[in-house]
DNA sequence: TTGAATTAGTTTCAGATGTAACTAATATAG
DNA sequence: CTATATTAGTTACATCTGAAACTAATTCAA
């Protein structure tokens, strides 16, 4: 008989699963209650953080998100104001979106919390495998 | 002028989860596709490999889903006759799980899939990181 | 030009998911 | 005993999500 004893904890990729929807949690509390943004919201102005000017479809590219869900994102932070968006001039189909300032407010905020929790993190990892 | 550069290609809770829905992804199409099994419903059948006659609750706890998955993955497989259920004679509210020929069947050809596929998996992930 | 094909982004619909409320069975306190 | 609390599992509801259809702008081919 043969053994291929499937032992799902030990199933690398479902560990990963495990692992990575346990941090996505913890880190979503940091921004989500504290600022009611959810996870796409966040990962739209981490980049726009990074590469101001961005279309939306450059968003979505840059974060493995879908472009409907970045859509959405970015609707949601138009409206709660924390980004602008204008349409490029050659291209009227084309976004150019930018944090406004309550928008880099919140970035500012958010971000070097979330480096010390990645510090933390990798300690703890490294001390775990 | 903080240098709090969130670059969110390097942060690691950003890659991991990329990574982890990527593998998860390709994984699901293995047993989705082609048996028809959803990511809950396969676990709970490899939980049921390793340990038959679990409960429900045990199930949830040994996967990390939350008992309203595992209900819904029970049903489904029940239905499809993948599994059989019982009540313990002792409690009747605990149920008794053991996959069905059936279920045993897709078990013993989507497994060995799976375990090739993590050692893939790692090969290349200890060639990159 | 002008009509078909492509591209950016949005909306719609249908399925998945989690929280909370619920049902039924068992345990426990008085 | 009997009333209350707890536990196993299910159902209902509200939200989230992605695929596909859609709209509007642009490009390309003839």
């Amino acid at each position: 008989m043969k053994e291929h004893s499937l032992d799902l904890e030990k199933f690398l990729p479902y560990q990963l699963s495990v692992l990575s929807n346990t941090i996505s949690g913890a880190i979503a509390e940091t921004y989500s209650s504290r600022y009611g943004l959810s996870i796409p919201e966040w990962r739209v102005l981490a980049v726009l953080g990074r590469f101001p000017g961005s279309s939306a479809g450059e968003v979505a590219e840059k974060t493995a998100m879908d472009k409907v869900a970045v859509s959405r994102a970015v609707s949601r932070l138009l409206e709660a104001g924390r980004i602008e968006r204008e349409f490029a001039d050659a291209d009227r189909r084309r976004s150019i979106l930018r944090m406004s300032a309550s928008g880099v407010e919140i970035y500012e905020r958010i971000a070097p919390v979330l480096l010390q929790y990645e510090a933390e993190l990798l300690a703890g990892l490294s001390a775990t495998d």
